[in-house]
RNA sequence: GACCCCAUCGUCUAAUGGUUAGGACAUCAGGUUUUCAUCCUGAAAACCGGAGUUCGACUCUCCGUGGGGUCGCCA
C-alpha cells in the first residue's frame, strides 16, 4: 500500500476532545497512532481540541494526559491546545471570507431545525438551503451593524470527492449532498471540521489516524483543505470499537473510561496488549506484546476493516497474565494501595535516630493492621500477596481475598466448615486433629514444608478412619482451611498457616470449634 | 430516510484461487488439587445468501441480505 511510498517526515496526531474522561476508543487510535510514529520513526503529536468552550474542561483534559502517559503511550510534541491558537484560524477564516469561499450566514436556528426536519421526513439529504449564500454586500453589512446573530458558512462546491484510505482504500463521495457547512461560529470561535484542517496543516500533519466514524467528515475537510491550498494528508480509518450489542462503544456498555480500568486493577500493559488487538493483528500466532514489540510489528496493512467487540473477559484473561508476570515486589507496591484503601491495613511512618554524621534521621515506612495495630512487615505482606498472585484478575480484588489476614475475629456460618457429608462430631474431631498436630510443631519449624509434612499423611489416614475413604484428604483439611480463612475459596491451609503464624493459626482452630458447640 | 463503510467459530482473528478452514479468549469434559486458581490433555464451535469468473473459490466480480457509521452553531 501507499504507506512505504511515503516521503519525507511522518508526522501524526492525536486530537482528543476534553469533554470526558479519555475513552478506551481514544485511546486506542491514540496507541494505533503511536505505534505508526515509532515504527516509521516520526513524530506524534497531542492536540487538545477544546473549541467548544461550554463543554470542555480542564478537569478532562488533565484525565488524559494522565492517562495517556499511564499507559506508555508518550507524545514527542505537544499538547497543543487550540483554544490557544485562535489567532491562526481567525487568519484562514478571513481568507475564505475574502476569497468569498466562505459567507456569512444570519438564519436563525429554529428555521434551520424545521428546515432539516421537513428535509428529513421527505426523505432528502437535511443540508442547507443555501438562503445566505448570496447576500448582498450591503445586507452583510446592515445586519452585522444591527447585530444580528451570524455564522460563517463554507461554500461546499458540489462536486464527486475520491480519497484514498491506507486502509480502506479509495472511498467516494458526492458532495452535492452536504451543503454548505457552518466552519466558525464567528472569527474567534472555530468549528471542529475547519479547525482540524488548519492545525493538521500547520502542524504538518502527514497521516491521520482516525476512527471509521470521521470517514464523513473527511471530505468536508478535504474541500476546506483544497479551499486554503493545503497539501492532503493520508488517512487511514480505524474500525470502531463495537459493544455487545454491535454498536458504537458508550457508556451504556459499561465502562468506557481508561481511568476506570485503571482504578479497579489492570494493568497498562494489559490494557495495551487488548487494545491493539482490537482491529489488528500480527498475522502470527503471537498474541502476547508489550509496547516496544508491537512498535516493531505494528502495520497499517494489518489493520481490519470491520469493527471489534469489545470483550472484557480477553482483557480479564491478559491481566491476569500479567499479573502473573509481575515480581513479587513490583505486584505487592501495586496491590497495597487497595488494601489501604478497604482499610484493611495502615502505613506507619517509624523515624529511627542515627548520629548527625549518617545523616541524621531516617524516616521508615512500615505497616501496621488497622483492626489490631499489630504491625506487619513488608515480607509478610509479600508472601500474601505471592499465594494470590495466580488467583488475581484485577488488582482491586486482592482485599477482598485476602481480607481474613487482617482481622482477628472471622465471621462465618459454621456449615461452611463442612467438607461433602461430614457430621458436626466429625468436623470437631478433624478440627481437633489438626490442633494437636499442629502444636506439637515448634515454631521456629512452622513453615510450608513441615506443616505439609505432619498434616498430609495425617489427611489420609483420618479419611480412611472416618469414612473408609481414602484419599479424600478433604476432611481434614477443609474444615481446617475454612477455619483460617472462612472461605469457599482460598489458598492452601499450608501457605495460610505458615503466614498466619503458630499462635493465631491456633486460635481460629479453637474459634472454629466453639462455633460447632 | 439519504450517503458511506463492513461481513470466517459466541468473541478477537489466520488464510490473499487448491488447507482435514489454523490460533487465542470464552464454554464444556478429563487430569493434577481439600477448595479456588494455576498448569496439562481433549471436545464442541465459523466461511451471510444467490448468481457469475475459473479446471478449482472463504479468497475475484455483481446482486441481494444483514450489521454499523454519519447526517449539529459537538468533536
Amino acid at each position: 500500500m501507499a504507506v512505504e511510498n511515503f516521503i519525507g517526515e511522518v508526522r501524526v496526531r492525536i486530537a482528543p476532545s476534553p469533554t470526558g474522561y479519555l475513552h478506551i476508543g481514544t485511546a486506542r487510535t491514540a496507541l494505533f497512532n503511536y505505534l505508526f510514529a515509532k515504527k516509521e520513526q516520526g513524530s506524534f503529536v497531542l492536540r487538545i481540541e477544546d473549541t467548544d468552550v461550554a463543554r470542555s474542561n480542564y478537569e478532562y483534559e488533565k484525565d488524559l494526559i494522565e492517562n495517556l502517559k499511564w499507559l506508555g503511550i508518550e507524545w514527542s510534541e505537544g499538547p497543543y491546545k487550540q483554544s490557544e491558537r485562535l489567532a491562526i484560524y481567525e487568519k484562514y477564516l478571513k481568507k475564505l471570507l475574502n476569497e468569498d469561499k466562505a459567507y456569512y450566514c444570519f438564519c436563525s436556528e429554529e428555521e434551520l431545525e424545521d428546515q432539516r426536519q421537513y428535509l428529513l421526513s421527505i426523505g432528502k439529504a437535511p443540508c442547507y438551503s443555501g438562503k445566505c449564500a448570496h447576500l448582498s454586500q450591503e445586507k452583510v453589512k446592515k445586519y452585522c451593524i444591527e447585530g444580528k446573530p451570524s455564522v460563517i458558512r463554507f461554500r461546499v462546491p458540489a462536486k464527486k470527492k475520491e480519497f484514498n484510505d491506507l486502509i480502506r482504500g479509495k472511498l467516494e463521495f458526492d458532495t452535492s449532498l452536504i451543503g454548505d457547512i457552518v466552519i466558525a461560529k464567528n472569527l474567534t470561535a472555530p468549528l471542529y471540521n475547519f479547525a482540524v484542517v488548519v492545525d493538521d496543516f500547520e502542524m504538518k500533519i502527514s497521516h491521520i489516524i482516525r476512527g471509521e466514524d470521521h470517514i464523513s467528515n473527511t471530505p468536508k475537510q478535504i474541500l476546506i483543505q483544497e479551499a486554503l491550498e493545503f497539501p492532503r494528508p493520508k488517512y487511514a480509518h480505524l474500525p470502531l470499537i463495537l459493544g455487545q450489542n454491535h454498536s458504537k462503544l458508550s457508556k451504556r456498555h459499561g465502562t468506557t473510561a481508561i481511568s476506570e480500568y485503571r482504578k479497579v486493577g489492570y494493568l497498562p500493559e494489559a490494557l495495551v496488549n487488548f487494545m491493539a488487538f482490537l482491529g489488528w493483528n500480527p498475522g502470527t500466532e503471537r498474541e502476547i506484546y508489550s509496547l516496544a514489540s508491537l512498535i516493531k510489528e505494528f502495520s497499517l496493512e494489518k489493520v481490519q476493516k470491520s469493527g471489534a467487540i469489545f470483550n472484557i473477559k480477553r482483557l480479564d484473561f491478559l491481566n491476569s497474565f500479567y499479573i502473573r508476570q509481575k515480581s513479587l515486589e513490583k505486584l505487592t507496591e501495586l496491590c497495597l494501595p487497595y488494601l489501604i484503601e478497604q482499610g484493611l491495613i495502615n502505613p506507619i511512618f517509624k523515624s529511627e535516630q542515627y548520629p548527625p554524621a549518617y545523616g541524621g534521621m531516617e524516616i521508615k515506612q512500615s505497616y501496621q493492621i488497622s483492626e489490631t495495630k499489630e504491625e506487619i512487615s513488608l515480607d509478610c505482606l509479600q508472601k500474601i500477596i505471592l499465594i494470590y498472585q495466580e488467583r488475581l484478575k484485577k488488582l482491586s480484588e486482592i482485599s477482598e481475598l485476602t481480607d481474613f489476614f487482617f482481622k482477628d475475629k472471622l465471621k462465618y456460618d459454621r456449615s461452611l466448615l463442612k467438607w461433602q457429608e461430614m457430621t458436626e462430631k466429625e468436623i470437631i474431631k478433624a478440627l481437633d486433629r489438626s490442633e494437636k498436630l499442629l502444636s506439637k510443631i515448634k515454631p521456629e519449624q512452622w513453615n510450608k514444608e513441615n506443616l505439609e509434612n505432619v498434616l498430609l499423611p495425617e489427611a489420609e489416614n483420618f479419611a480412611k478412619k472416618i469414612k473408609k475413604e481414602a484419599g479424600n484428604r478433604g476432611y481434614l483439611l477443609w474444615p481446617l482451611r475454612v477455619a483460617l480463612s472462612n472461605k469457599k475459596a482460598s489458598a492452601s491451609p499450608f501457605e495460610i498457616a505458615e503466614i498466619l503464624g503458630k499462635e493465631k493459626t491456633i486460635k481460629r482452630i479453637k474459634e472454629a470449634r466453639e462455633l460447632l458447640k
